[in-house]
DNA sequence: GCGAAGTTTCAAAAAATACTGAACCGACAA
DNA sequence: TTGTCGGTTCAGTATTTTTTGAAACTTCGC
C-alpha cells in the first residue's frame, strides 16, 4: 500500500468512526489528517487536503479546539494559525469522556433528581420512582468512576488495571 | 411533578441522550418508555404513546431487540408480541459496549492493520506508519481491557474498581 | 382456501444536519 | 487611508437521516 492510500484510508475510516460518536464526519477527518501530520497545518492546508469549504474548516477546527483535541500553533513570522492534534491518544479519550459527561451525563443526573420528586400518590407513581432511583444510582456510580479514571494515568489504564482484573 | 410530566421528561430526556450517541431519537424513546414501563407493551401501545407510525416503531423496536436491550415476550393465548426492556443498568451499558465493539473497534482494528503495511520508502511514509502503530497499540490495550470489563460483574464494577484505583 | 390480526418492508416525503460561499471584521503595512 | 491577508459568521443550499404509510407477507382459525 502507498503512503498516499494509506492516508486516505485512514482519514475516511476515522471519519466514519466519528460519525457514529455523534461527531461529524468532516471533524472527524480533520482530527485524523492532523493526527498523522508530523506538521502542523494551516487551514488552507486542510481546506485542499479534504476538499472542503473555508467555512466549514473553519467551524470544525473550532470545535476541535473546544474538544480540547486539536491546538493553534502560531509560527513566529508568518501570520496564519496552524493546527497541531493532541497525538497521545490516552490524552483524546480522557478529554472526550471529560467533555461527553460535562455535556450529556451530568444533564441526565440533573433530570434525575428533578423526575424523582414525582408524588408517589399511585402503585405506579411509585414504581416510577423506584426505577428512576435505581437508574440514579447507576449514574452516579458512573460519574464518579469516569472522575477516577480521567484522573488515573495512562500506564495505570493500560497496564495494572487490566492485571488486576483479570 | 405528576406522573405524566415525569415520564414524559424521562422520555424526552433519555432520546436526546441517545441521539449524541448515534443512537436516533426514536430508538432511545421506546428504551426508555420500556425501561419505566412495569409491564411490556405491545407495538400499538409504543405507537399511541410515543405517536409514531407502526413502521417507524417496528423498526426500532427490531433494532432495540439487535442491540439486546429489548425482548420479546410472547403472551400466552394473544397473538401480538409484546416487548420489555432489559432493566438491569450494567446490562446495558455491557451490550451496548459489546455491539459498539464489535461495530466499531474490530473494524478499525483491521483498518489499522492494512494501513501498517505501507512501505516506508520514505522519511514521511515511515513516520506515518509509526504513529498507526502507536494508535494500533492503543486500540489494542482498549480492545482488551473492554473485554475484561463486560466479563466482570456489576458488583465488581462498581464497587471494588473505584476503591482500587482511588 | 379465505379472511382477520398482526408484522415486515421500502419508496417517497419530511426533518435534521452539515456545507458552501460570500459578506464582514480586524490587524497590519505601505 | 487604503489594500491585503487571514479569520469568522451565517443565510441559503445540499446531503443525510429518519419517518411515514401503504402494500406485501405470515400465521392461524374457520
Amino acid at each position: 500500500m502507498t503512503l498516499k492510500e494509506g492516508k486516505e484510508k485512514f482519514i475516511q475510516s476515522w471519519g466514519a468512526l466519528g460519525s457514529s460518536w455523534g461527531i461529524n464526519r468532516t471533524m472527524a477527518q480533520i482530527h485524523a489528517l492532523l493526527l498523522i501530520s508530523p506538521e502542523a497545518l494551516s487551514a488552507e492546508e486542510i481546506m485542499e487536503e479534504l476538499q472542503i469549504s473555508r467555512g466549514n474548516a473553519n467551524m470544525n477546527i473550532r470545535a476541535l479546539i473546544d474538544w480540547g483535541l486539536v491546538f493553534k500553533e502560531l509560527k513566529p513570522g508568518e501570520r496564519k494559525e496552524f493546527f497541531v492534534a493532541e497525538k497521545d491518544m490516552w490524552e483524546v479519550v480522557k478529554n472526550i469522556i471529560i467533555q461527553r459527561k460535562k455535556r450529556e451525563l451530568e444533564p441526565m443526573l440533573r433530570v434525575l433528581d428533578e423526575i424523582s420528586s414525582v408524588d408517589p400518590e399511585s402503585e405506579e407513581a411509585e414504581e416510577f420512582v423506584e426505577i428512576i432511583r435505581e437508574i440514579k444510582l447507576f449514574s452516579n456510580k458512573a460519574d464518579s468512576t469516569l472522575d477516577t479514571l480521567v484522573k488515573s494515568d495512562s500506564n495505570w489504564f493500560v497496564g495494572t488495571f487490566m492485571k488486576m482484573i483479570k
